[in-house]
DNA sequence: TTGGTAGGTATCCTAAAAGATAGTTGTATT
DNA sequence: AATACAACTATCTTTTAGGATACCTACCAA
């Protein structure tokens, strides 16, 4: 019973992190926190993607209803992506997830990038 | 200014997933914030992991600080595996994590599995 | 009518993650 | 001395994520 419930809540886990994991999805879901972006607007602010993954990554955010796309026919059809209701509720996970970061950071290092985490730890 | 900002989130949220992503990694700490366990406990606890996967996660969990792989000299060299006080500082945001992904179920499907999310959609 | 931008698709390729499976070492057990 | 379990390790193979690159369509502006 106790057993059980452990279970489950080690498989909400996994599919949570299915959700906001890989190397793209997180950060397009927190820079959609911001406001609602257009698509070379996202693959500008996330900096390395490309058409293909991006694309990608936002139809499995549209599918698992975290986003919506909305085609704005007034202006020449532009494209716009921005999170559902249920996207917005995952703005608290994230804040939370971005605040643990800067203090992992912070405790680790004092330094600005965790890469080199390694080094650090051998040293 | 307020760009800047923006790129550091984005880096904090790359960060932190990385670091509890992964098919398994968030597990393990989920598994390990319930109390320490043994490399078989844990392997059974997780299910279908191999060990091969499990001790590379291991080894990396502890490089990152956040577990510690302790041997009782007592009881014939039993190991086993904790979280650190840094470790356990992610109690909180696993929480979170776990909630928010109950709702999302709750939300999505009310039903028990998420992977068949795709076809509830199209349907 | 040519060029530029937005919003993609289609193919091919590679590197990394993880599974399958077998083997190893140490200890305790009978 | 033989068996069994814990805690790994080694090798090989498959799967998957994601990059590189080229292309496509619609719209607008000059």
């Amino acid at each position: 019973m106790k057993n059980k419930q452990k279970q489950i809540q080690l498989r909400d886990v996994q599919d949570v992190i299915d959700i906001i994991g890989g190397r793209w999805r997180g950060a397009i879901l927190a820079s959609l926190c911001d406001k609602e972006k257009r698509f070379n607007e996202l693959q500008r602010d996330l900096g390395e993607i490309t058409a293909r993954t991006l694309i990608k990554e936002l139809k499995y955010l549209e599918m698992n209803k975290l986003i919506d796309r909305n085609i704005d026919q007034t202006e020449s059809s532009t494209v716009r992506y921005m999170l559902t209701k249920h996207g917005k509720s995952l703005d608290p996970l994230i804040e939370a997830i971005v605040s643990w970061g800067q203090q992992h950071r912070k405790l680790i290092l004092g330094k600005s990038d965790m890469k080199i985490l390694d080094e650090a730890i051998a040293g």
